[in-house]
Order: C-alpha cells, then sequence, then structure tokens
DNA sequence: ATTACATATAACCAATTGGTTATATGTGTG
DNA sequence: CACACATATAACCAATTGGTTATATGTAAT
C-alpha cells in the first residue's frame, strides 16, 4: 500500500529521511536545514505521512518526526527485490551465453 | 545523472522494465502488453530513455528496446546504498541500546 | 505505386507536484 | 493576559505527469 517509490522520489525528501535516521526531528529542525519555506516542508512531510513511511508525535508544541522502521524495511525490501531481479537477468543471459553460446534471442 | 527515482516513480515504467529484462523488446510488442495507447507508452519510454535506463535501436520500421544494464548497475547500486543506510541506523541505535541503555537521545 | 503497419508528433486535458505568501491556530512563557 | 513561537491551512502559481485522440511520417510488402 506505502508507495516507497513516490516517497523517495523527490530529493528533498530523500534528504528528510537521512536527516531522521540519525535521530528524531521537530519540524522546526527540518525546516532549518533547508532552504524553503515552513509549507513547503510540511507537504513533504505530508506526503511522507501518508506512504507511512515516517510517524509524527506531539510534545507541547512541538512535532516530532521518526522513521517508521517496519513500513521502511517491508517496502524497501520489496523494492529491492524488483531491483534485484532486473540486474539478476543479466547473469541468466550471461549464464545462457556460457552455456549455449548464444546471450539474446528474437531481436538483437 | 540519470535520475533512477523518477524512472521507477511510475508502476507502468516498472512493468516495462520488467518486461525488457527477459528479452529486448520491440515498441508494439511493449504496447500490445498494455491497455494504454501507443503514444502513453511512448511517453513511458522517452522518459526511460533521458534517464539512460533503456536504450533504443532500429530494425527496420521496428524499434528495439533493451535494458541499460551499465546505467541500471550503477544507479541501483547508488539507490541501494541510500536505503541501506536507512535501515541501517537502526542497528545502530539497537546496538547504542545494548551497549549503553539507551535508544534515542534529545527526542523520544 | 498503393497499401498496410510501426512509430512519431501535435494538441489537448485533468491531476499532481513543488513551491510561494499570507494568515490562522495552538501552546508555553513573561 | 499578552506575546512569542511552532505549526497548520488557504489560496495561488508554474511545471510535470499520465493519459487521450487525431494525424503525420517512415518502412515493407503486395
Amino acid at each position: 500500500m506505502p508507495d516507497i517509490y513516490r516517497a523517495l522520489g523527490d530529493s528533498t525528501r530523500r534528504r528528510i529521511l537521512s536527516m531522521l535516521k540519525q535521530e528524531n526531528k521537530t519540524q522546526k529542525e527540518i525546516v532549518e536545514a533547508f532552504a524553503i519555506s515552513q509549507p513547503a516542508i510540511k507537504k513533504h512531510l505530508n506526503i511522507l505521512l501518508e506512504e507511512n513511511i515516517i510517524t509524527e508525535s506531539l510534545k507541547g508544541k512541538y512535532r516530532i518526526y521518526s522513521l517508521n522502521f517496519n513500513v521502511l524495511q517491508i517496502t524497501l525490501q520489496e523494492m529491492h527485490q524488483f531491483t534485484g531481479e532486473l540486474l539478476d537477468s543479466q547473469l541468466v543471459s550471461l549464464k545462457k551465453y556460457v552455456e549455449k553460446g548464444e546471450v539474446q534471442d528474437e531481436h538483437d
């Protein structure tokens, strides 16, 4: 359900995630780390929240954001499997080549 | 330079890449595998070409598309490093916890 | 040469994205 | 209570995305 590709699809969001991997951060801290406005950061946080990649908690007037490791782990693992299979196929082609003396069939 | 996140950011494009991992395909074959129009597929192919994730070659009236394994490998490896570091940090936190009896500092 | 087929391109559309500024709301502090 | 600060929300904007239909172009086959 969570769209990890959407979550990772923007470099600001990737930087936010990198920040959060060290320690949880308040929105204020995140905003201060970028050159764009607070509402712009909030929109990125909302996308990450929508995709369940981060969680939000309240502490007085602050909002604290954290990585959602459970979801991250599952979705990244799926993504990694997909990408792994893409590269895998090259090895299969190489194997075929070694065995049968051809790389691709049909088109070349 | 190639934006692998953009390339993978759409499920149609991911399906196209999956198709190409088996064998090279003509545009016609790709179009026939989807329920959307030829120009729509062409746009996706153009994005994959822009990001250098696939290559195009001519064969008579056909256009043959192939995975660009070189670029794929490099960009996916970078992506995987990024995502690996995200999850890694949890292990570091766990390690800290085991060693010092705390998980996070500052915010909780 | 005509026709059929594969692909390209143009014009259009609605929704999403990534940003802005201005302003409202909520919470802690002097 | 009043003010300051952190965050939320609204209204706006330009660019991109993902699709469409209609039509042009290039190549092969009859």
